[in-house]
Formats: C-alpha cells, structure tokens, sequence
DNA sequence: AACAAGACCTGCATGC
DNA sequence: TGCATGCAGGTCTTGT
C-alpha cells in the first residue's frame, strides 16, 4: 500500500481516534515483523498517552507521554484498521491497540515487511532508519537546487535514484513513474544529467503529484488505504503507473512498461526525454 | 562509494 | 477442488 501519500493519509486517519488518547490495551501477537519487535514491546506502550503523530519519509511516528517514539512502518501491504472492536480477528493481525475511549486499533500485515520500534526521542536523529534520509519533498527546503546536488556524480538511471530514499524521502514505484511523466523526463536518463532546467521540472513535479495524491487520499491497488477503510481513488488519476500499452494521456502513444533494476517502470516515450 | 541483484513473506491472477 | 509461475506499494544485505 504505502508510499509517502498513503502513509500521510493514515497519519491524518488516525490523529482524531489516538492523539490526546492513552493506551489502555496493547496486544502483540508475534515475536516480529521485518524485525523482531523492542524487548516488552507491548508491557511499554501500555498506559501511554499519543501526544502528536508526525510522519518523516514513509515512517510514522507516535510521540508518547514519556518522551519515547513509537514508530510504525507499513511496509509493502500494512494496514492500520479502526474498526477492531467490531472486525472478525485476521491472522496477520500482529499488534492491537486499544483507546481509552474503546477506539481498537489492528495492525496488519501479511508480508510482514512492515517495521515497529520504541525509542527515546532523543535518539530520533541518531536512528539508524531515519538519520540518512534525504529532505522531505513537501517541504520548502525541497527544490531543483536540492534536487540536483543530490543527483550529482550519480550513474543510475533517475528512476532508481529516486527510489533512493537519501536522494529525496517518501517515493515508491508509483510516484516515480507519475513525477517522471509529469516533469517529461524519462526514467532511463542518468541521474546527474537531471540539473538546471530538469531538476527545476522534476522537483516540482514531485511535490505536484504528491499533494495531488494525498487529496485524494492516496492509491488503492490491491487494498484500503485509509485507517477509516475508505479507498483511495488516486489510482484513476495514474498518468502512466500500471497502465501499459495504454494510450498516453498526453499524446495518445502507447504506455512503455520496462524494468529497471528488477521493479516496473511505465513510461511515455515520445513525451519523456 | 555506488550500483544491481538477492533476500525477506504472503496472496492473488493467470495459464495449464 | 490442482499446481506452477510471476507479480506486488519497501528496503536491507550482499557481492561486484
């Protein structure tokens, strides 16, 4: 499910059920996920109270009442579900978290490629999954400028560099491909020839189709992405994204489908250079 | 240092 | 109601 749009929307679908909330019952079901979870993981996060939940990259992260971080990833298919109080009990439903108010919170994931930990806030710009992370693209400190000087000496093709979460943080295969359309560049193209004109193209862009996403409460493929269970319905805005052999919607030519080191790409040949 | 490929894990669509 | 194959929104680890 989840690059940066999916990630902000279940931040955003979760604030009003958990900010200000204590957790009154933490239930954890398996030893790991991608990693085994911190030593007394759950005994922990009981009793705590969310003061604020921040999202950086694909990260998000729940500021507790005891100066600690819990930090969830969603991996390729997590989900944050609302409705635990009422939903049948899944069996990749590996933490559930329960509100003072009786707001019951499951997470799941059957890949299991999704990520928790708990933390002091201190050692938030020492973690080791979060202090190499390139800048934020919704930020204002994000531009061409930005953009470029990370791209620099960089042989890869752009579309593999912007995968690169220390180049720029929050994209996946999706807005890669979307970012790269909209800006007309192609994916092919080695990342440090992206400079000057392209890079005052392609930042914007990014941010562009980001926000465009988030509106619309990010890309459903296979599953919800909302904590709410809404869909998303960004997928019907795809410009290039799983649609090969379809027409562009710029020029009508056919959408490329290609792979680039060993994941999708789709592209618009005539209308990417 | 930077890069491509492999690894992790489950579920689903497709083709036989 | 099988079985094999390939693919999927991420990113860490390995080998060059």
């Amino acid at each position: 499910m989840p690059e940066l749009p999916e990630v902000e929307t279940v931040r955003r679908g979760l604030e009003g059920p958990m900010v200000g909330r204590r957790l009154v019952r933490v239930v954890q079901n398996r030893p790991d996920l991608r990693w085994p979870l911190p030593e007394d993981f759950a005994r922990r996060l009981t009793g705590r109270r969310v003061e604020r939940l921040e999202r950086r990259a694909k990260f998000i992260l729940a500021h507790l009442d005891d100066s600690h971080v819990w930090m969830i990833h969603l991996g390729m298919s997590g989900r944050m579900h609302l409705d635990g109080a009422t939903r049948p009990a899944g069996k990749h439903d590996h933490v559930v978290v329960e509100t003072e108010d009786g707001t019951v919170v499951v997470y799941e994931d059957h890949r299991r490629f999704g990520i928790m930990d708990l933390f002091p806030e201190g050692e938030l710009a020492s973690h080791r999954l979060l202090k190499d992370l390139g800048p934020e693209p919704l930020s204002n400190r994000f531009d061409g400028a930005a953009l470029s000087a990370r791209l620099a000496g960089r042989k890869t093709p752009i579309k593999a560099a912007l995968l690169d979460q220390k180049v720029v943080a929050g994209l996946g295969n999706i807005y890669v491909s979307e970012a790269l359309h909209l800006a007309g560049i192609s994916p092919r193209r080695l990342a440090a020839s992206v400079a000057g004109a392209r890079a005052e193209r392609l930042a914007p862009a990014i941010r562009e189709v980001l926000q465009a996403a988030i509106a619309a409460g990010g890309s459903s493929l296979r599953d919800y992405v909302q904590a709410s269970g809404e869909l998303g319905y960004f997928q019907h805005q795809w410009r290039v994204y799983d649609r090969g052999g379809e027409p562009c919607r710029t020029c009508g030519r056919p959408i490329a489908r290609i792979v680039q080191s060993g994941r999708s790409t789709f592209f618009c040949g005539a209308c990417q250079k």
